[in-house]
DNA sequence: TTGTGTTTTACGACCTCC
DNA sequence: GGAGGTCGTAAAACACAA
């Protein structure tokens, strides 16, 4: 079975071009984690790949409504437009309904993920509001289009992008994070396409425009930058701490869901898959840990209350989270 | 707009384990 | 001794009521 996949890099085509992190702000609190729901998906159109590293991603794929031979994911089907909604599966990986991001939406890809994105619909009041949303025909057509074939369950890439069509007004992302000075030479996210595909690349405006898009998106997975982040110090008179995009903290808080205790090997691919130190990584963990037990026992304090228990003398435990065994003697 | 409380990064002190 | 754990805390960022 042969089947062309529509992978679009496009821009945000609405007027006030809406970050990657207020998108995800807006249907997937990641500080809960309740599973967004369902009507949520018609919001945004995501298209994924993985040139790269190995990284574990969730992904939401919505085809463009001019795809219509696009194949329907038999997993996800949508609940109300059956012939909008696919999930895409390049190399191998899976991609996910974003209602069931949070269940059942880690995948294990096998390379790098960059991820470009376009909202085609206004944020909806509520999630479950869909009165504001636009119709499927205000749907805009990005204006370059990178197609892949499927066989054998794998996509493969044909390595053409499609002409522009009558372009897109100039769209700066300017992105009040991530100043473009310190990203540049952060790491090698830069490096959405497979080395022997570089150099195919034609020259043309829509390659431009593209890497234009990913730089964008690159910055995405950068934190704000401390002003000098040479001395090797983040914590300056200057900038205090930065702060990490809504993607990162996506991630790490997938991570977290796994498991409390993050291993060495899974540190390193999360440091270069969001351009953390694994450093920050670790110290992520800790804190997170540290929210976790303090929710814990605020939960533990309330429940203790209600049940009007005068003996709480034991109610000091870290049963939030378990420690390793070698610490929670320490504990 | 401003004051205030909470959350998020980042670190030091101190600890255990290997 | 180094890595990584908890605990406590500083300060920036954020949320929100007044």
């Amino acid at each position: 079975m042969n089947t062309n996949y529509p992978s679009i890099v496009s821009l945000d085509h609405e007027s006030n071009p809406r970050l990657y992190e207020t998108s995800y702000n807006s249907y997937s609190p990641y500080t809960e984690f309740t599973p967004p729901t369902v009507t949520s998906k018609l919001e945004a159109f995501d298209y994924n790949y993985w040139p790269g590293t190995p990284t574990t991603h969730n992904i939401l794929a919505i085809p463009p409504p001019l795809t219509t031979n696009a194949t329907i994911d038999q997993m996800h089907p949508s609940p109300s437009t059956s012939q909008t909604l696919e999930t895409l599966a390049p190399h191998g990986s899976s991609s996910v309904y974003l209602s069931q991001i949070n269940s059942t939406a880690t995948i294990s890809a096998t390379h790098h993920h960059h991820h470009i994105h376009q909202h085609l619909h206004p944020a909806a009041s509520s999630s479950n509001d869909s009165s504001n949303w636009l119709p499927p025909t205000e749907y805009q057509t990005p204006d370059t289009y990178r197609h892949y074939t499927y066989a054998n369950n794998s996509f493969y890439d044909q390595s053409q992008w499609t002409t522009p069509t009558p372009s897109l007004p100039s769209i700066k992302f300017e992105s009040p994070y991530s100043p473009q000075s310190y990203f540049e030479s952060s790491n090698n996210l830069d490096q959405p396409l497979s080395d022997s595909k570089a150099e195919e690349e034609p020259s043309s405006s829509s390659y431009l425009k593209c890497q234009e898009q990913q730089n964008w998106f690159k910055s995405q997975l950068t934190p704000t930058p401390p002003k000098n982040p040479a001395n090797g110090k983040t914590r300056t008179r200057d900038k205090y701490r930065i702060v990490y995009t809504d993607r990162q903290r996506y991630e790490l808080e997938n991570e977290f869901s796994v498991s409390k205790y993050i291993s060495i090997p899974r540190k390193a691919a999360l440091s270069s898959a969001l351009a953390l130190s694994e450093r920050q990584i670790k110290i992520w963990f800790q804190n997170r840990r540290a929210k976790e037990r303090k929710l814990h026992k605020k939960r533990q304090n309330i429940c203790s209350r209600q049940l009007n228990n005068s003996t709480d003398a034991d109610s000091t435990s870290d049963a939030g989270v378990e420690s390793p065994t070698y610490y929670q003697t320490y504990a």
